[in-house]
DNA sequence: CGACACATGTAACACGTTACATGATTTG
DNA sequence: CAAATCATGTAACGTGTTACATGTGTCG
C-alpha cells in the first residue's frame, strides 16, 4: 500500500485483529473507540470489508453464520499489512499535499494578500479551538479516547498558529 | 463544497484567480510555488481542470487560441468560492479522521500493545524529522516555500510527538 | 401494531494519483 | 535529425462519503 489515506481501511483491519467481527459490529466498535467524536457510515463498513477482501486481508468467519450476520477474521497477508501501517509514520518525510499550507503558498507572490490569508487563517484556527473547547467542556470529563481527540486537535492548531506568526515574520523581514 | 480535501483543485483556482493560465502552466506555477516538494503530474491539472469547469467555476478564456494552448479563467462563482475556501479553517472543529490518532486509539483498550504502537509512532516520526532535516541542509537555504514547508513539517512533527507523551502519560496513571 | 435498533448491501459520486498516448515546438 | 520541452488529454483505479433499499428481531 503506497497511498497516503487509509485510516478507515486500517482502522477496520485493527479492530478485526483483536477478534473477529461483523460490519454493524465494527461500526459501533470504530465510533466507541473514537468517543463517537467520528461517526462512520454503516455503508463505508461493508465497502471497505469488500476491499480488504478482494485484497485477502480479511477472509469470511465461518463461526456458524448465526442470524443474519456475516463475520470476518483477519488473515495473515491483513496482519502483516496492519503491523507495517501500525509502525510507519503517520507524517511523511515529503509532507502530504497541505490545506494550511497550500492557502499560505498560493499567495506569497503578493505579501499583502498572504498576510491577509493568514490573519484569516489564524482568526479561523482560534474560532476552531474555542468552539472544541466548548464542545468539550459540554461533554465533560470521562470519555478518554474523547480527550485525546480533544487534545491532539488543540497540540495540532497551537502549531500551525506557531508556524502562520513564523510565516508572517518571514513575510515581513522579506519586505 | 463540504469536502475536506481539495488543495488541489483550490489551488489551481487560487492561481486561476491571479491570471487566466493553461494547464501545462497551472502544473509549473504550483510546482514552483511550493518550492519543488510537491510535484504535481500534469494529467491530474487537466482532469482538475474539467471538474472545475463542470462546477462553473473556471471557463475557458478565449483570449486568442495561440498555438495549442486552451487558457482558463477563473468566474465569479470560483472567485466566491475561493474566497470561502481561503477563509475556511484548515482544520475542522471535527477533526478529520487522522491517521496518528486512529492508530493510538484503536489499540487504546490494551495498554500494552498501546505504548508499543505509541513508541513505534515516536521513533518513527523522529526518523522523518531527521530526514527532513538532512534533506534541507542539502537543499541549503534560498527557496522560502521550501523553508516554510519544512518548517510547518517540524511545528507539527513536534505537535505530535508532545501528544504521543501526553497520550503515554495518561496511560500508565491509568494502569 | 408501530417504532426502533440490528444487520446487510448497492449505487453514485467526490478528489487524488499514476500510467499511457499523442502531437507541436524548440534546441543542440 | 534527435532529444528535450511544451502541451493536451484519456483510462483506470484508490479511498472516503452519502443516500438509498431491504429485511429481521425486539419491545412497549
Amino acid at each position: 500500500m503506497h497511498t497516503a489515506y487509509v485510516s478507515v481501511r486500517s482502522g477496520l483491519l485493527a479492530l478485526l485483529a483483536r477478534e473477529p467481527a461483523h460490519g454493524y459490529q465494527l461500526k459501533t466498535e470504530f465510533e466507541r473507540r473514537t468517543g463517537g467524536v467520528w461517526p462512520l457510515n454503516v455503508g463505508q463498513v461493508y465497502t471497505t470489508l469488500d476491499r480488504l477482501e478482494r485484497d485477502g486481508l480479511v477472509a469470511p468467519a465461518g463461526s456458524g453464520g448465526e442470524r443474519n450476520q456475516r463475520a470476518y477474521a483477519i488473515t495473515d497477508a491483513g496482519r502483516e499489512e496492519l503491523r507495517e501501517w501500525l509502525h510507519a509514520a503517520a507524517i511523511e518525510a515529503v509532507p502530504h499535499r497541505d490545506e494550511l499550507l497550500v492557502k499560505v503558498l498560493v499567495a506569497i507572490d503578493d505579501a499583502a494578500v498572504a498576510l491577509e490569508i493568514i490573519a484569516a487563517q489564524r482568526a479561523a484556527l482560534f474560532s476552531v479551538l474555542q468552539s472544541r473547547r466548548k464542545a468539550q467542556q459540554r461533554a465533560g470529563a470521562g470519555d478518554l479516547a474523547a480527550e485525546l481527540i480533544h487534545d491532539a486537535l488543540a497540540v495540532r492548531v497551537e502549531a500551525d498558529l506557531r508556524w502562520l506568526d513564523h510565516c508572517e515574520a518571514r513575510l515581513r523581514e522579506a519586505s
